[in-house]
DNA sequence: CGAAAAATTCTTGCATACAAGAATTCACGC
DNA sequence: GCGTGAATTCTTGTATGCAAGAATTTTTCG
C-alpha cells in the first residue's frame, strides 16, 4: 500500500486523477468520446468482438459513463458497434460478407458522385484535386502509408464534396467509417499503392474533361477494384491463420 | 408558470401518458424512446425548427432525461434533429434542397436495389411482392391513405431487402426516414396514386422477368418521379403560403 | 423613456447514485 | 470429486444532482 518512503503521496495520488483540464470548454465531451472510441474501432486496437466494458473505458478516456454511453449508442447507429440487451456492447464483426455488400454499396455511391462532380467541377475544383492526387503521390514515394492513406481519403471525399449534394456526403461518410476498418484490417495496401494511383489518374482526367459518365465509370471501378483486393486479402488471410 | 390551458402542441398529440409500467422491462426505454419520438418528427408533429426541452420532453415521454437524451443523440445522428452547442435542439429544418438532394441518392440505391433484386428473385419473392403490390391497391381503391403509405413503404422495402445486400439494406432505412417525413409534409399522394401503382406493376414485371437492367432503371425512375412531384408540390405550398 | 448591465432563472452537459439483470463464486449435498 | 443452487459481485439501464453557459428579467444610469 502506502510505503513510508513516499516523499508526496498526496501528489502521486493527485496524479492518477485524471485532471479536469481547466482549459475545458463545456460541449465538447461527446464529439471527442466518440472521435476517440472511433479510431480505436477503426483502427483495430479494439479487435472484432470485443467487449466494451463502460467502467474501464472512462477509466481510460478520463471521462463519466455518460459520454462514454452515448458514444456507444452513436458508433452503435455508425454499425461499428452492436448492442446487446443487458450486456457489453461488442465491437462489430468485420466479416467478409460485410465488405462484399459494401463492394456494390459504395462503388454505386462514388459513382453518383463523380458524375455529380463531373458535371459541376471547375478549374479551381481540379487545382484542388489535382493536389491532394499528388500529395498522395509524394507520400508514395516516401513509403508514408499513413500519408499515403488520409491523402487517398481526403481525395475520394473531395470529389464527394464536389458533388454539391449534402445526403450524398452523408451517406458516404458513414460508408467511409466501414470501409476504413476493413482497410485497416488487411496490409494490402502496398500491393494496390501503384495500380490506385493509375486510377485516380484517370479519374482525375475524367473529371478535368468533365465528361459526368466516364468519371462515374472509373470511380465505380476503382472502388470496387480496391474492396475486391481487399476481400481476396482477406480470405487469404483467413485461410492461412497466421502470417508468416 | 403552468397556466392549466398549456397550449404545447406536444401535450395534445401525448394525451396518453405513459406511466411507469410496473411490469416494464429494463433496457426496452431507449428504444421505446427514439421510436415515440421520431414518430413526432416524422409525421410533422414536431414542426420543422422547433425547439426540443428535453425537461418538458421527459414529462411528456413519463421518463428521465437520460433516454431523452439518447434518443436525441441517435436522431441527431439520423439527420432528424440538429444539434445547437449548450442550447436545445432543434428539429432539421426540411428545405426543399434537401429533398433533391435525396432525388439523386435515393434513385441511384434504389435502383441498385433492383438490380440486384432482378438477379436473384425466387418465385416466392415475386409472389410476395405481388402481395404487397395487390394490398397497395386495395388501400387505394378503399381511398385509406395510411394503410396505402404503409404498404408503398413495405413494397419499397421488400424489394430492398430481396437484394440480399445488408449494407445496402442499412442506407436505404436512413434515406427512407428523410423520405417519409418529406412525404408527410405534403400532401401529394393522392394525386400521385395511380400513377405509383402502374409503376408499381412496371417493377414488378421487371422482377418477374428477372431483367436486372430494367428493373433498376423502373425503380430508379419511379422514386425519382415520386420526389421530384414532391419537390414540385413543396415548392408550390411555399408559393401560397396556406394551403386554401 | 431607452439602453446597457447585473442578477435571476432556465437549460443543457457531465457526473454520480441507485436498481435490475447477468456473471461469477462459493457452499452444500450427492 | 462434481454438479446444482444460492449468494455475492459485476455491469448495464435509468434517474438525479450539480455546474457552466444561455436566456430572461430587473435594475440602474443616461
Amino acid at each position: 500500500m502506502d510505503s513510508p518512503a513516499d516523499t508526496t503521496p498526496l501528489a502521486a495520488f493527485l496524479a492518477q486523477v485524471p485532471q479536469p483540464e481547466p482549459g475545458r470548454r463545456k460541449g465538447a465531451l461527446h464529439g471527442s468520446t466518440v472521435a476517440k472510441l472511433r479510431n480505436l474501432i477503426v483502427t483495430g486496437a479494439l479487435a472484432p468482438g470485443a467487449k466494451l466494458n463502460e467502467r474501464e473505458l472512462c477509466l481510460q478516456l478520463g471521462v463519466s459513463r455518460t459520454p462514454v454511453r452515448e458514444a456507444i449508442k452513436t458508433l452503435t447507429q455508425d454499425g461499428l458497434l452492436r448492442a446487446l440487451p443487458n450486456k457489453s456492447s461488442i465491437v462489430a464483426e468485420l466479416d467478409v460478407g460485410e465488405i462484399e455488400a459494401l463492394i456494390d454499396v459504395v462503388s454505386t455511391i462514388e459513382g453518383l458522385a463523380g458524375e455529380l462532380a463531373a458535371a459541376r467541377v471547375s478549374d479551381e475544383a481540379v487545382a484542388e484535386i489535382g493536389m491532394l492526387h499528388y500529395r498522395m503521390l509524394l507520400h508514395h514515394t516516401r513509403d508514408e502509408l499513413p500519408g499515403y492513406f488520409e491523402a487517398n481519403k481526403a481525395f475520394h471525399r473531395r470529389i464527394v464534396e464536389l458533388a454539391g449534394n449534402p445526403v450524398l456526403l452523408w451517406v458516404w461518410e458513414l460508408l467511409a467509417l466501414r470501409v476504413d476498418r476493413a482497410r485497416y484490417s488487411s496490409n494490402l495496401w502496398p500491393k494496390r499503392w501503384k495500380m490506385a494511383i493509375q486510377e485516380h489518374e484517370q479519374i482525375l482526367a475524367a473529371l478535368t474533361a468533365g465528361d459526368a459518365a466516364l468519371a462515374s465509370q472509373r470511380l465505380s471501378e476503382h472502388v470496387r477494384n480496391g474492396l475486391s483486393g481487399l476481400v481476396a486479402a482477406l480470405k487469404d488471410k483467413a485461410a492461412k491463420p497466421d502470417g508468416a
